[in-house]
DNA sequence: GCCGTTTTCGGCCCGACTGTTTTCAGTCG
């Protein structure tokens, strides 16, 4: 169970933000954050662990393992506690909205009462902020965008939180005695990119005992609903999850149905109606007889009208109807298919696992090549050098020696300057094996400007991968604006691949723009830019983006066997 | 509060950007 590492991750972040709003120490503050991010992507499970045990993870020393002991035993950690009677969790959250910090969280809750994002767009609106030191026209002006930014995403939260539910629901109910089927449907099995709330379908004999059981999870903070074949909860992080029970033989047809989209089952509805059937949650019945044809396997449902099995992450009535229909599907890349990882980090720079650890977990993926990208020095907090990068080459040389099964390959994330300058000379970029260039800075150029900048980067005859191509942070930071077809075109012509980063709060490139862009000859990378072992698992969500993109396997350089893979990042 | 050691204290990422505080504080990556 990964959970229990999230959990005191989330715990000692909060804690690290309490002890920040309250004015305490800033290098407290950074240390409770780091201990925070290396419990949470520790290769470990850290529930069961006594003290001794977790010191041994970095940046955990006596204090916080006591801490995180207390919680593992008790449930609670007494100063958290003592910090959250002090700050109400609205002023906390006030810090979610972009430019707004600390010091002017606790400013706006100390002077004005301000304790939620209600209250404070209320007080701008009224203006009740005048006077306050620092608050100016402008600094209002950004608080109303970023609430506004805020807003946009609304209750959702990204795949990463919405899977982790998922994945420790169903293997919950599985168990359960009675359960036959259980899986999770809905937007989660589209892989969108947000959840508003997680869909789980199930087959038993006895609903009852199954109802029971997942009302009763241990992370279950508030029974919404709680009925016969429906039950809603809502989870400690304040996502929302539905448990649908249906009889075993309407599984397909259930399936089917709660996997949506809406408009896909509105387009599959018509069809069956046009073949004098009707499709239902329950299964596809003759109009005239109103007999049940068939319902029990999702393949079977499709068949009955006329469809081949459609992909869950194509189900957005996008063209998957007409396709399916037409000239065929496409065959979408999928996790087996991606051969190794071209985007990933070690501690060298913001990291967390040295790069031996990285590798091995790399190997113990399957993979058949795994390329090193630490940031380069532009990124200046990185404290990266030359010196650095050829010390870490000749590390990794002698480890992919000592490691015949897999090919590690040396590379470097660098930095795209406003202009489209990288931070190394070309006859530095050309002793790297790969070079990925993203945006890290000047978010928020014009598309004009913005444009310019991406087609001058992937013009570098060195720069093989564009990182993360729209810098966006769902429900933090909004993509960057440029003219995309352009850069999409001078991705064409230079031979120069589109990231689709995994990491389930980016997922970028965008689907809809990863299928834009495939369309005008674009090749991808999907890559998990892990900054931590466990984060090479997010490889899936990186997947699933280039699935709704409808991409095929061949469009993606990282499913091509290494020689391929070699021949297209030689410089041009 | 952690870590490394010139090992029980001193340093901790640091520069850019923004808005407004006329000399800098807050936020971000």
């Amino acid at each position: 169970m990964r959970r229990c590492n999230e959990e005191v991750a989330g715990l000692l972040q909060e804690y690290a933000d309490l002890i920040a709003i309250t004015g305490g120490d800033a290098f407290k503050v950074r240390v409770y954050e780091k201990a925070a991010r290396s419990v949470g992507g520790y290769g470990r499970e850290i529930d069961g662990m006594d003290a001794a045990g977790l010191r041994a993870i970095p940046n955990v020393g006596a204090s916080i393992a006591a801490k995180i002991d207390e919680y593992l035993r008790t449930g609670s950690i007494h100063q958290l506690e003592e910090l959250r009677t002090r700050i109400p969790a609205g002023v906390r959250l006030l810090t979610t909205i972009p430019t707004l910090g600390p010091k002017k969280a606790m400013a706006l809750y100390h002077e004005r009462g301000v304790d939620s994002i209600e209250k404070l767009e209320h007080a701008i609106h009224a203006g009740a902020l005048q006077g306050m030191h620092g608050f100016g026209a402008k600094t209002e002006e950004n608080l109303l965008h970023g609430i506004d930014v805020i807003r946009k995403t609304g209750s959702r939260v990204h795949i990463g939180i919405a899977m982790a539910v998922a994945d420790e629901v169903v293997p919950a109910l599985s168990a359960v005695p009675g359960c036959e089927r259980c899986a999770y449907a809905g937007s989660l099995r589209r892989m969108k990119d947000t959840i508003g709330d997680v869909d789980v379908l199930a087959t038993a004999d006895d609903s009852a005992a199954l109802m029971t059981a997942f009302t009763t999870l241990p992370y279950v903070t508030e029974v919404i609903a709680h009925g016969e074949t429906k039950s809603s909860v809502r989870t400690a992080s304040g996502l929302q999850v539905d448990l649908r029970v249906v009889p075993g033989d309407s599984w397909g047809a259930a399936l089917q149905y709660f996997t949506g989209s809406k408009a896909h089952n509105i387009r599959t509805r018509e069809i069956a109606v046009h073949r004098k059937l009707k499709l239902s949650e329950y299964g596809v019945f003759d109009v005239a007889t109103g007999e049940k044809i068939t319902s029990a396997d999702e393949a079977e449902v499709y068949g009955m009208l006329g469809l081949p099995w459609i992909e869950p992450a194509l189900r957005e009535d996008t063209g998957e109807i007409e396709a399916a229909l037409g000239e065929g599907l496409p065959r979408v890349v999928t996790l087996a298919d991606i051969r190794g990882d071209l985007h990933t980090h070690t501690d060298l720079t913001d990291g967390l696992a040295p790069l031996e650890e990285m590798a091995e977990a790399a190997a113990a993926r399957g993979y058949d090549y795994y390329a090193v990208t630490d940031h380069a020095p532009g990124l200046s907090m990185q404290r990266m050098t030359g010196e650095k990068a050829l010390a870490q080459r000749e590390r990794l040389r002698r480890l992919g020696a000592a490691r015949p099964g897999m090919t590690l390959l040396h590379g470097c994330e660098l930095n795209i300057g406003p202009e489209g300058e990288v931070d190394w000379p070309p006859e530095f970029l050309a002793g790297f094996d790969l070079c990925v260039a993203s945006v890290h800075s000047h978010f928020t150029q014009p598309a004009e400007e913005m444009t310019r900048r991406l087609v001058r980067a992937c013009e570098n005859p060195y720069v093989k991968i564009i990182g993360h191509p729209t810098a966006r942070v769902i429900g933090r930071r909004e993509p960057v604006d440029a003219d995309w077809p352009r850069v999409f075109d001078a991705c064409a012509r230079t031979g120069t691949a589109l990231e689709i980063d995994a990491f389930p709060d980016r997922l970028d490139l965008p689907a809809d723009l990863v299928r834009r862009a495939a369309g005008r000859g674009v090749l991808f990378a999907i890559d998990s830019d892990a900054h931590a072992v466990p984060h090479l698992a997010n490889m899936r969500y990186g997947v699933g983006t280039a699935q709704r993109g409808w991409l095929t396997p061949d469009r993606v350089i990282n499913t091509w066997p290494l020689d391929r893979l070699r021949e297209f990042l030689r410089p041009r």
